[in-house]
DNA sequence: TCGTCCATCGGGGGAAACCCTGACCGCCCC
DNA sequence: GGGGCGGTCAGGGTTTCCCCCGATGGACGA
């Protein structure tokens, strides 16, 4: 690729400055802003390849600016920049979409090949903020096992996963082939070991732990 | 950290042998394995800090390895070792409780580094595969302006996120104070808007949206 | 000013959900 | 062989949902 055409936005002028002067041999850098929404206009004026955003600043913070500009720019890529290495934060922007996460104890060459990555489609990280992100991804881990969902038989179950899918009795007696008195034992059954009072609130019980 | 303790995973004796000669100066090679179930049951036996597993290996591959493994050692840390950088792949074993995945063509020294840096809590990735498991990662990405939701009125809306949340009509007319039957109203007006048929649907259509 | 939209409320009625009680059967276990 | 448990079913009742009709008042723009 060619040289990346890079946006920065950060409150504190120092720092643009330090940057341009760093950076401005090593990349295209295209404009700057120092707050939210003067950035969010300019970006989507000039479409970068890259923005280059800080994460803490007045008005929202550079996750503002993020899910702002990707709501109408989605080809926009963002490289969260921080003095802060809090998983919190990091957590924060890469929901928001940053593509990837760097302190600014980082050194001039190395933010420039940072900016050239994330160009490039990589995810850029310190592996201690990649472990974060990791913590925060959702695994398919351990099942926990549901000392709630332990105490229901194997028919109660089934009945409740249907009833969380939004079958009506009937419906749920016809696949099942029993009678709809009895899936009304079931139901029964499953709403008072659980503790809940109605199917609606079984659907949300179910939604949360994601049996559905 | 001291040296950390190592196991090896490889159903392909050669590179066995060869990660061996090469690392085995470099860190603390406990054991290795070259089957799904010999590896599991002298993991759980050694303990070790850090796992080099092969992604792709008969009896269910490196994934089977790990999601058994940390069933019953949660502690354990697992870094990915594989010929293969398809999304897919990284994707798999990241979910399955991976803290690192690289491919066979790294060095002998850098794999000893992404070993260590695993061990110490870490995450280990080439950036290429980072920028895949940061694609599959859960986005509160670019708010998609939902048409459906949009044809509904404020208040349509506030009905609608109670009744997601399985609130029972009188519930909902207590908590808006309004009566029973505007309620009824509402929630008709957003049946009708969305073309569904009753709540169970209702609740599982703001579920899929993630409005609850 | 009139039309339209929204929010509010009501009657009435059919369908579904929910609850309680009681019952039968098969299986396993002491 | 009696007791416990899970699965099946029924009768009969109350509550809730859902829809049909219609109505009023306020806001807002043509």
């Amino acid at each position: 690729m060619t040289e990346p055409r890079v946006f920065l936005v950060d409150d504190h002028h120092l720092f643009l400055s330090g940057v341009k002067t760093e950076l401005g041999d090593l990349i295209d850098i295209v404009g700057d802003a120092s707050e939210v929404e003067a950035a969010v206009e300019m970006i989507r004026e000039r479409e970068p390849d890259v923005v280059l955003v800080d994460v803490h600043m007045p008005g929202g913070g550079g996750r503002a600016v993020i899910e702002e500009v990707l709501r109408t720019h989605p080809a926009v890529r963002f490289l969260a920049l921080s003095v802060s290495d809090a998983p919190e934060d990091v957590i924060d922007v890469i929901r928001a979409g940053a593509r990837g996460y760097v302190t600014k104890t980082i050194s001039g060459p190395e933010l420039a090949d940072a900016v050239r990555r994330v160009a490039d489609g990589d995810a850029v990280f310190s592996p201690r903020l990649a472990g974060f992100v990791l913590d925060a991804f959702p695994s398919s881990g351990p099942p926990p096992v549901d000392p709630e969902l332990d105490q229901l038989t194997a028919r109660e179950r089934e009945v409740l996963r249907l009833i969380a899918r939004g079958y009506a009795y009937k419906e749920i007696a016809r696949q099942l082939d029993i009678s709809v008195k009895t899936v009304e034992t079931h139901v029964s059954a499953v709403l008072r070991k659980l503790q809940l009072s109605n199917r609606y609130e079984l659907s949300r019980w179910a939604a949360d732990r994601r049996l559905i």
